[in-house]
DNA sequence: TTCGATTTTGCAAACGTGTGTAATGCCTTC
DNA sequence: GAAGGCATTACACACGTTTGCAAAATCGAA
């Protein structure tokens, strides 16, 4: 059943040369030239015995291994996915495999030991490089800094990830600018779904936004803990505070599609008595009714520049910045029509 | 920058004992004891040195890598990313990594070199095994016969690939029972918005199951083809269609509610006109409204199915079997209910 | 004490590829 | 025709680990 696979030696033995001659031949090595002929036969031999090349003895050899490592987390349903296509493709379209691992961010204990166990696995399997999804907690860059130990170049994206290069989104400006959008509709009583990972220090980026906002326009802000089922948790919520609030802004759409159910069993109706933002420009979020009014997350450009940035440093350059991204608002119906509200807006907002 | 990193001769030589030794008393091996003593020394320098072993090099000795390869396929948004995130987790559980690959089968020219290409690429960095998802056309078993060339144990799931062990969703059935359902409760005029993979032969077995079931029933099958935004897609094709049917079964839930908006536009009733069900069971398909009857899709079951086999066969187990996964039925709203419908059961059956 | 059996260790080769250094061969030029 | 230079090739070692085989050490018993 195995097959002995063919190997450069085999080549060099039909063809009566050495095989450091058909390794350089191969690898059209700059140092050293083999003659066209040479070449050319190699090739035709290489060919003819459909020779593949032991790429684990090449980095095992060379260090280099053409291979990344990518730690995403579980915290976003339905961004983890995409992200994970995202930068499948862009590292296909560079001519670098993925090694893929997922960490689950909602128990905080086993959080931070699979990162460190699964950065150390990487490591150990020979990656040319690190990618690693943050939840910009306080603790995550001294974590990263001692489990990567300086052995391999790290790139972070998703939160800001103080002291390496990475891609970030600014959720704190877009979320903000929900807010603001509410507030600009005349909403008051504006309620923040947010994310709840325990452990992970007072909150993200995206429920600083939202306070911000709050405070800036002498708001009282109001945060509810999502959990892990996103549509779920937003369902369950919605019912728990009810009109409570004239407005939610949630951390991701799938949270807000739950909130209209919930909303809507209490014969509660969006928007004309709750407005209701959602995160992630979702493929469905256009489609519900009504059309989400949410943040796009330019997942393929995060996935894209981090992969641009990380070839650089691999090719020796000191890049050390932070690229930030930003979320657009996309207004659709959730939130009503501007025009009914806009009648609202100056006297809301002194 | 660069720091070199500790090996097992590092450990030898601070220990004054050959590096074999250390191999032998880090491994556990079996064959050859090392005194407990020795065994204790070489541990406590390993962890003093904070030794990793190289993985690329005992892969590149023993010829195993403890690394997989999983060659997902981007052909139903919802379902990719939960897919490779059960094989992530199933994975882990068993002490596997994994390297991911993705191929788009919406463009066949370039999903038959990519799967090649992916498969060569995977095998060349050592995996011990491959985990290909199918999408069942008639072509697939050959080129994946080829492109393995009989070097690694192959496990596929999703679809049936005759030839290889794999785990597939018995699709036929539960579209057959999905499609059974909405005649039971009295339609007519089903129409089917079905998957549209060029090139990949006469439809997967999705359509066979609401085919069948038609022809059994003596009524008119009619299928619509689904494009790569599906959600967009059933929107669109509900346009167009509006109220020819009054049954639609969708390949995904995505396209459901893509078709719910569609309908709602044209002023037309889901379910009181036209009753609708989707396929994934997906986190929103509950929270929609009216929400969603669908199927199931055990994608965790499937995951730790196919690593479970995969296991088996590095283990030299000879299996050639298909494991079959059910997808129930779940009856919630997007149909109607269940007691109106049953007047007409008998009548329509007949 | 000596022998044999057993446990423990060292030696060396192997895995497939890259690469520095030295050697070969050919060509040019005086 | 010899010397020098350059293009091409071969040799040998390195990368870190495993592993078969032989050697050494230990132990028990005669």
């Amino acid at each position: 059943m195995k097959k002995k696979r063919v190997t450069i030696k085999d080549i060099a033995k039909t063809l009566g040369v050495s095989h450091s001659t058909v390794s350089r031949a191969l690898s059209r090595n700059k140092s050293h030239m083999v003659s066209e002929e040479t070449r050319r036969l190699v090739e035709q031999i290489a060919e003819e015995f459909s020779y593949r090349p032991n790429l684990l003895a090449k980095g095992f050899a060379t260090g280099k291994t053409g291979t990344l490592g990518l730690l995403a987390c579980e915290c976003y349903q339905e961004q983890a996915g995409v992200q994970i296509e995202s930068f499948l493709k862009a590292a296909d379209e560079r001519n670098y495999r993925l090694l893929v691992g997922m960490s689950a961010v909602w128990d905080s204990a086993s959080w931070e030991r699979d990162q460190a166990t699964q950065i150390e696995q990487f490591i150990s399997r020979g990656i040319d490089g690190l990618l690693v999804q943050t939840i910009g907690d306080e603790g995550e860059p001294d974590r990263i800094l001692t489990a990567v130990d300086g052995r391999v170049p790290v790139v972070t994206f998703y939160y800001p990830a103080p002291g390496f290069p990475g891609v970030v989104l600014d959720f704190a400006a877009g979320f903000y600018r929900a807010t603001e959008h509410l507030i600009a509709l005349g909403h008051k009583r504006i309620g923040f779904l947010g994310e709840n990972w325990e452990g992970t220090g007072q909150g993200s980026s995206r429920g600083r936004g939202y306070f911000n906002a709050m405070d800036e326009y002498g708001l009282l802000p109001e945060s509810l803990p999502v959990g892990r089922q996103e549509t779920e948790s937003g369902y369950r919520l919605s019912r728990e505070v009810k009109d409570r609030y004239t407005a939610l802004v949630c951390c991701s759409d799938y949270a807000a599609i739950g909130v209209y159910r919930g909303l809507s069993e209490s014969g509660i109706r969006v928007p004309e008595d709750v407005a209701v933002v959602g995160c992630g420009d979702s493929d469905v979020s256009a489609f519900v009714t009504p059309a989400l009014t949410t943040q796009s997350t330019p997942t393929r450009g995060i996935a894209r520049a981090a992969m641009d940035l990380m070839l650089k440093i691999i090719e020796g350059q000191e890049v050390m910045c932070q690229i930030v991204l930003a979320s657009s608002l996309i207004v659709r119906e959730s939130c009503g029509s501007a025009l009914r509200n806009s009648s609202l807006h100056g006297s809301q907002l002194s």
